[in-house]
DNA sequence: GCAAGGACGTA
DNA sequence: GTACGTCCTTGCA
């Protein structure tokens, strides 16, 4: 008889660095650990066959929570980093792996895994059976007997050595230089800094050993002390005995756990299909399914991936929409978010924990030595996370140039590392650097490889900043956790910006730039700061940084928002970062023609209007407009804007306009040509980038209610498309020579969107089958053919169709069409009727809205509506009308960027060389060689519109057009 | 020099 | 009727 223990806990952190990082290809999540777990119980059971074939199985786990070893001392293991980020999700799951090989998973709270395991061999051995541990853990080690009946098995993969490694009294006397029943006195002298065993200081492995070897046991030593030749050495055993005695009772394994399931329970069971593969299923691992296919003789395909564990799963991602959900959204909500409950009572202290840490400038550090630089990368590599943030000359990532980089792996600590700071300079120039810096390379030499490294977390506010200037100096920051994108996943952009966090969460007001360095044009650039000052902003946010990620960090699981942050914030990141660094290019000529073309134009207008009014005035000004038209002029039908100024939007222009008022058509006019010169054919060119010759816009990923990007430094994202004069301004959007520009866009995605989750079976059948889905509503709105529909019976269906997505009102369809709002109010009365559905929806999320403060998306992104039960009846209003909109528009912006988190991978296994550029809500632009666009279109097409699954299967199918030309306005 | 309001470009 | 960002004028400091 044989018994296999499994180390579970042990295998996921040793795993972790020798693995290559994995993630769920569906969302992003990460699961390297999982696999590699998998992949392992599955070569122990194959390689462990005839003789050799356990008869009983377990795999152990560390439980959470404190053990005796805490109680005999208290710093126990307490410098221990917590688990990298991408481990968290990966535990529960490796023991739902456990489960779906049909091995007992045990895990016994105030004890550790190693306890259990030494329980487990000696109660097996005594029973004369073999036993194996699959662990490579050296606490493990007093546990191999010479006879070979407990044996260590180490299973971390590692290059160029077979896959399992068997850990006999040999390979303990190499790693101990003691046989195995005496690696516990050892220890017990040497300690261990990894778990904070204090040993007796300045005694390693080979004194021990050596003094071990020599006196037979720990007690005979300490008690002989006195003999020992060396007086340094002698000392310090003298001093340090009762330290000696308490590190061994922390090492020794404790073999009398009282566990509950005895050898019996652990017999080994036959695998499962029905067990094993909906769980490698919902993980899609699809090698190991096959193999274990042909293993089990079973077909993977009998069985549907575990739907709470599966990408956008019912664990973590919001519950649909549905009705029915309110009230089990109601019971998660309060089963997750009580005070009380453990992930909720995690996040709760440590946010006390760290808002009473004063924040202290004088603790901060300027690093201006090669040593001091060393010192603190090799904090870094113990912490194996460290905030980041870099100081610039300016707001531009891909202008600004790097002054200095801070720093800080602990609450209240934090450095600052000056590398630009100038000399104040003439007319002509810098005046050369401040002394006493380090010089910039060696600065990046130094920090390179922990900036890149996969096992270091940098934790920055807005890291894509600070990925873009990095990535211009060579180095390319991962892994990443980002305080602002947490913050977004859990509530919304409430909060944005570091100072408005610390002031909210931390009720600490941070050193404000202005203050440090001026407004206006007089502000100084960071560069010029003094290097002390600089210091301490510098560094505060770095401190800052650190402490709002202990605060927020916990409160992703508490809330349920780890799999929104996990596969549709952090890992876009990255994606933004190298899109803003590609830019556009834009032809300045042509931008150029047409200012000239518009100011022509506008003058001529401006004379015209002039003229009509009998009077000089400023066209711009609204203000003298409504005086003008409503005053002077004395005309009817004026109203008020909310402060009390005359309105004269344009469409109360057009209105006059049709009743025979010239100047307001002038006005129109001219407005059209004033806005396209004044903020694109003008602006757009000081946009462009001397270095790159290309315009980079930067994409804020934080700031939407409904999960939407918005584009800023030129917007990018409102580029003209709808007049014929703005669209000569779309087509100064070029492909450099040799390349074509390639735009994909999503037909009506959210209408699609309504269709699904309100479940519209008109509207779903209508996609179905391809139709046009306004004249297909118009039909069966006005009761007209589809044949030979008049335009405008079409266009009033598509207002109500857009109505809809907006939280429709009566009032505001009747502005929109012109028409009665009586009129419009029996449009939707009958809009309702024919599809039935919308109502209900509606409805629901009106409901929601006011019993939860918010609505949610496909994919389990909230929008919260702090003001849903106000006072005030039509902020109420709007509030119900925004809810109505927010799922709509919030699970399209989902769906898209889900296909941009995909679509670089995707483009490079197709092995299509194509570059995405731009992104305008639901449209992507790409840049690829001409002759290229035939091999690209299809794969863009395919990630596009398969975005949604697997978290998501929509009940409608998702349309995506795509073309090439040389410049936007074509290919659009 | 700055903030607010109005207007208008996009999805 | 939803969601944004930018330009310009105005009014106040």
């Amino acid at each position: 008889m044989h018994l296999l223990l499994v180390d579970g806990s042990g295998y996921i952190f040793r795993a972790f660095h020798a693995l290559p990082p994995l993630s769920r290809k569906s969302d992003g999540l990460p699961v390297g650990c999982v696999q590699g777990f998998c992949n392992m119980l599955f070569k122990l059971t194959q390689d462990m066959d005839g003789d050799e074939a356990p008869t009983h199985m377990a795999v152990i786990f560390d439980a959470k929570g404190k053990t005796f070893r805490d109680d005999i001392y208290p710093d126990y293991k307490a410098q221990r980093p917590p688990a990298p980020e991408e481990l968290v999700p990966q535990f529960p799951l490796t023991r739902s792996a456990t489960r779906a090989f049909s091995i007992p998973s045990i895990e016994m709270e105030g004890w550790e895994a190693d306890d259990i395991m030494a329980t487990y061999a000696v109660m097996a051995r005594q029973a004369g059976m073999k036993v194996t541990i699959a662990s490579s853990d050296k606490d493990l080690m007093q546990l191999v007997e010479p006879d070979g009946s407990i044996r260590l098995l180490d299973t971390i993969p590692r290059p160029g050595q077979p896959p399992l490694r068997w850990i006999g009294p040999d390979e303990v006397m190499t790693k101990f230089g003691v046989s195995p029943d005496k690696v516990i006195d050892v220890q017990a002298l040497c300690g261990d800094s990894v778990d904070n065993v204090p040993g007796v200081p300045g005694i390693g492995v080979k004194t021990a050993a050596e003094l071990i070897n020599a006196y037979g046991d720990l007690e005979t030593l300490l008690s002989r002390a006195e003999e020992i030749k060396q007086p340094a050495r002698r000392q310090k055993l003298i001093d340090n005995a009762e330290l000696a005695r308490i590190s061994k009772r922390l090492v020794t394994l404790e073999q009398k756990v009282p566990v509950e399931i005895g050898l019996d329970g652990l017999v080994r069971q036959p695998m499962r299909p029905s067990a094993l593969f909906p769980f490698l299923k919902a993980m899609e691992f699809a090698t190991i399914t096959k193999r274990l296919a042909t293993l089990l003789e079973a077909n993977p395909d009998d069985f549907e991936a575990d739907p709470e564990l599966k990408a956008g799963g019912s664990t973590d991602v919001g519950a649909p929409q549905k009705s029915t959900s309110l009230s089990v959204a109601k019971a998660k909500l309060a089963a997750n978010a009580t005070p009380g409950t453990g992930p909720a009572r995690h996040a709760a202290e440590e946010h006390a924990r760290v808002k009473a840490i004063p924040v202290d400038y004088d603790a901060y550090e300027i690093v201006t030595t090669p040593e001091r630089l060393a010192a603190w990368v090799d904090k870094i590599v113990d912490t194996g996370r460290v905030s980041i943030d870099t100081e610039t000359t300016g707001l531009d990532p891909q202008m600004a140039d790097l002054v200095g980089i801070c720093l800080s792996t602990a609450i209240g600590e934090g450095c600052y590392i000056p590398v630009g700071h100038a000399l104040p300079g003439d007319l002509l120039g810098g005046g050369g650097l401040v002394e006493g810096q380090l010089p910039i390379r060696d600065v990046l030499a130094a920090l390179k490889p922990v900036l890149e490294d996969a096992s270091i977390l940098k934790i920055g506010q807005n890291v894509k900043y600070d990925m873009e200037v990095l990535e211009r100096y060579g180095i390319a920051l991962a892994p990443i956790d980002d305080t602002m994108l947490i913050s977004y996943a859990l509530d919304g952009p409430r909060y944005n910006g570091m100072d408005v966090l610390a002031d909210h969460w931390l009720e600490h007001k941070c050193i404000s730039f202005s203050e440090l360095a001026g407004t206006g044009k007089n502000q100084k650039t960071f560069d010029q700061l003094d290097i002390a000052a600089a210091a301490r902003y510098a560094a505060e946010d770095a401190d800052v940084t650190l402490r709002l990620w202990h605060v927020l960090k916990p409160r992703l699981s508490a809330e349920n928002a780890t799999t929104l942050y996990e596969t549709l914030e952090r890992p876009l990141a990255p994606v933004l970062a190298r899109m803003e660094a590609r830019g556009i290019m834009v032809d300045r000529q042509i931008l150029a023609r047409l200012s000239g073309d518009f100011a022509q134009r506008a003058a001529a207008f401006e004379a015209e209007a002039h003229e009509l009014a009998g009077q000089s005035f400023n066209l711009g000004s609204p203000k003298q407009l409504g005086e003008i038209l409503f005053d002077k002029m004395g005309l009817e039908g004026g109203t008020k804007t909310k402060t009390g100024a005359w309105s004269t939007g344009a469409d109360v222009l057009e209105d006059l306009a049709l009743k025979g008022i010239p100047l307001a058509r002038t006005i129109v006019d001219w407005r059209q040509l004033t806005k396209l010169k004044g903020t694109y054919t003008d602006a757009l060119p000081t946009y462009i980038n001397p270095r790159t010759g290309r315009v980079h816009t930067s994409y804020s990923q934080a700031s939407v209610l409904t999960g939407r990007l918005s584009s800023n430094d030129p917007n990018l994202q409102n580029i003209p498309v709808r007049t014929e004069d703005g669209r000569k301004i779309r087509s100064a959007f070029v492909a450099p020579p040799g390349k074509v520009l390639i735009s994909a866009d999503y037909s009506q995605i959210e209408l699609r969107v309504l269709a699904h989750i309100a479940d519209i079976q008109a509207l779903k059948d209508a996609f179905e089958e391809g139709l046009d889905i306004h004249a297909m509503t118009a039909s069966e709105m006005f009761n007209v053919p589809v044949e030979g529909m008049p335009s405008d019976v079409r266009r009033r269906a598509k207002a109500i169709n857009f109505g809809i997505i907006y939280g429709i009102s009566a009032f505001g369809l009747a502005n929109q069409l012109g028409i009665e709002r009586s009129v419009a109010g029996e449009y939707i009365k009958t809009y309702f009727e024919r599809f039935p559905g919308i109502k209900d929806y509606m409805d629901a999320q009106r409901i929601r809205v006011k019993a939860e403060g918010h609505v949610t998306t496909l994919f389990g992104r909230k929008i919260q509506f702090p003001n849903a039960n106000s006072g005030n009846p039509s902020e109420r209003a709007f509030v119900e009308r925004a809810s109505i909109n927010a799922p709509i528009q919030g699970s399209a912006a989902d769906i898209i960027r889900r296909a941009m988190i995909r679509m670089e991978g995707e483009l490079q296994r197709a092995g299509v060389d194509a570059d995405m550029l731009l992104q305008v809500h639901d449209e992507l632009i790409f840049e690829v060689p001409e002759g290229a666009e035939e091999a690209a279109i299809p794969v863009i097409k395919r990630v596009m519109e398969g975005a949604a699954e697997p978290a998501v299967r929509l009940s409608v199918p998702i349309q995506v057009d795509a073309h090439a030309a040389k410049n936007w306005d074509e290919a659009h």
